[in-house]
DNA sequence: AACTGTGCGTTAATAAATTGACAATATTGT
DNA sequence: ACAATATTGTCAATTTATTAACGCACAGTT
């Protein structure tokens, strides 16, 4: 069993996908699988997810392969999904109001707070949430110690918000405004460019088409 | 400069980035950018941004660098933003009424229709684009020949919708759903997995967390 | 209980990505 | 016009990530 002295970025992002394949395993009733056979289903390598998975202690067993439960369990661990990080959302528009329904029944994070500029009452997300100014921010934080912020404000405030949130308290951004945020180096960011994303289709999809049209006229030849 | 021929999709995945940062120096009125310069504000090296913009064609100057405008129209053809996509979006709930927004103003793709399993007559979307049945789709796609589908609906639905689509003539897939869609490979697939995204975040916050408190007590000791 | 085969954990080999170095060539200033 | 400076494009070195190889431990079988 190695350290966990700073795993990779690629291995961690690779870790949800593990644990969903997991979750649906679990569903089908399947309760043991080996890492070829998990290799084979998820299109990586056996080695990779060996490799991947030991980065975090051994938690399969010769000649049996893995527990499927026992190793959802342990990437659960792994992901701090057994601990619930109080979360606040800033900007409660189309996106943000979408988003409150993945939350909710998200493990690892729970909504405690949703600001906006015009607070709108919105009940229909929660009854127990309703939305607050924003000008009630630095109370709420002072009282109930949000750790994440959910940024899904437009790109022009988005700098000066995260900055102040960062002042309150606030340890990780999960951000949806179309600017990277410039803070502390402690302060984790996890973006979501749908710009990028949505580009980086378009220019798979036109790479593709391109492809096979070459391919095709060298076959008509 | 080097040949097209499959570009890692790591650099792929940057340059909507860089186009990102070229937008906001257009918009400051700077016309001119060295390697070093940029690599400074994006955070990344000099190396690499003269490798990755080199995949594509020599589009610097020695001695003088990068001009802002032409680099930009340049990644702008690269990422075959002048062309337009046709697109349908395939589940119009919260989602993908907030994604609509963003199409609207994205450059590279056209939304030319929305379905639905129910179909709402939501006209505040856009009042050329009303929320038609599913049962219309094989219709509307031999009539108009979309080339990617936006794809927001529920997980179990996802796999089968997706495959129908492409018998359709669907090239690529904008995936909100929460599971991964088995298709032939010349399909393309971006995944927009934000529970995975939500995950890594709160990894990432946790760990940070407990190597502050580690670094914390040591200090104390 | 001995034997056979499976499959993990780990180390080694390979491949890919990033960074560094430098010649070539432009710009800038005098 | 010429030297000094800047900065690219490219190749080489380094680092990182992935894949393959293999010994060892356990499961399953007779």
């Amino acid at each position: 069993m190695k350290q966990n002295e700073s795993v990779s970025l690629l291995v961690v992002r690779r870790l949800p996908r593990y644990y969903r394949f997991l979750t649906e395993l679990k569903k089908s009733g399947i309760v043991r699988i080996s890492s070829k056979e998990l290799a084979k289903r998820m299109g990586l390598t056996a080695s990779q997810i060996r490799q991947d998975l030991n980065c975090f202690g051994g938690f399969g067993q010769q000649g049996y392969g893995y527990n499927v439960d026992q190793l959802s369990d342990e990437i659960e661990r792994i992901l701090y999904l057994d601990i619930s990080m109080p979360a606040i959302m800033i900007g409660v528009g189309n996106l943000g109001r979408a988003l409150t329904s993945y939350l909710f029944e998200a493990k690892g994070i729970k909504l405690i707070g949703l600001f906006d500029k015009n607070p709108k009452n919105i009940t229909d997300i929660n009854p127990d949430l309703n939305v607050m100014g924003i000008t009630k921010l630095d109370e709420f934080c002072s009282e109930y110690h949000p750790m994440v912020a959910i940024l899904c404000i437009p790109s022009e405030h988005a700098q000066q918000m995260a900055s102040r949130l960062v002042a309150l308290g606030i340890k990780g951004f999960w951000n949806f405004s179309h600017v990277e945020l410039h803070l502390e180096p402690t302060i984790c960011v996890e973006n979501v460019h749908l710009g990028d994303s949505l580009m980086t289709l378009g220019f798979n999809v036109h790479t593709e088409i391109k492809a096979l049209e070459e391919a095709g006229s060298r076959g008509n030849k």
